[in-house]
DNA sequence: ATTCGTGCAAACCCTTTGCAAAGAG
DNA sequence: CTCTTTGCAAAGGGTTTGCACGAAT
């Protein structure tokens, strides 16, 4: 049982390892812990929560390295930045291909299904752009 | 001539002084001002570039009066946030109904007119809670 | 040896806040 | 006169950066 565990333990961080040298990416320890985070959790995450869950128990990650690393995820197509909240950047891996709900009271962040939502008729963006992706925001507010 | 101008100045603000008023805003000189800033220019402007605007000459409105007042109009309807660069917050008049490219290199926003994008289902938003609104923000990079 | 990654603390920058003075009704 | 609004400067908080140490090739 603690075998298999530990089989799929490493299994997974031999799957991120591959996952990140896909994208160019240098694997390390702290990388492949934060990448964990943002893998398993298919949800947006803030930098701190990264911080705080890579860093159950012992502390294994810098406050640095994680946006570095986050940065650096960004920057090579791993995740991408949800900008809703004007206090803090969410970060979500790039496959998830939902949108939010975002209570402009709280600050929360609500996920909405793809298949709930539909973009038609994106525009062509300006001479010499080329487009990475869209969001939608639904900006919501508890009735009181 | 002179007589003109100065008569469109007046009626310019006393019409945003009404529309202060409609909307449960006590009229003074910095908020007509700041007011004249954001609905003149029917684009997103950001804290800084009011503060600029508003001051040029002499020095009429602080920088704090400048987001108090940006708060205090986003709180009353007035205007709304553009959360769209995650390093400052654009405003905009709550009427114009327009979306935006973002680049993400630059963080400059460019508009969408309305009728280039269509959002379809909008999905209905959590127990509980009513939509203030829908963004829809397009990330582009330019192309090296 | 050189390059790359990490960590700590300080720096940054946009935004907010505390409090005293000025303005509105 | 009372309540609101403004201004200044300082504080706040998420993010970035400078620099030294450690790891890898």
């Amino acid at each position: 049982m603690e075998a298999t565990v530990l089989g799929e333990r490493a299994a997974i961080t031999s799957e991120i390892t591959d996952l990140l040298r896909k994208h160019g990416i240098t694997s390390t320890l702290q990388r492949v812990e934060i990448a964990q985070v943002l893998f398993s959790k298919l949800q947006h995450v803030s930098a701190e929560q990264v911080l705080e869950k890579v860093n159950r128990g012992r502390g294994i990650v810098s406050k640095a390295t994680i946006y570095n690393t986050l940065r650096l995820f960004v920057e090579k197509g791993l995740i991408k930045e949800i900008i809703a909240d004007p206090t803090k950047v969410f970060y979500e891996p790039i496959s998830t291909d939902h949108h939010h709900f975002y209570d402009v009271d709280s600050g929360e962040l609500i996920d909405i299904r793809s298949d709930a939502i539909k973009v038609d008729a994106i525009p062509q963006p300006p001479q010499g752009y080329s487009t990475l992706g869209v969001d939608v925001v639904v900006r919501v507010r508890a009735m009181r």
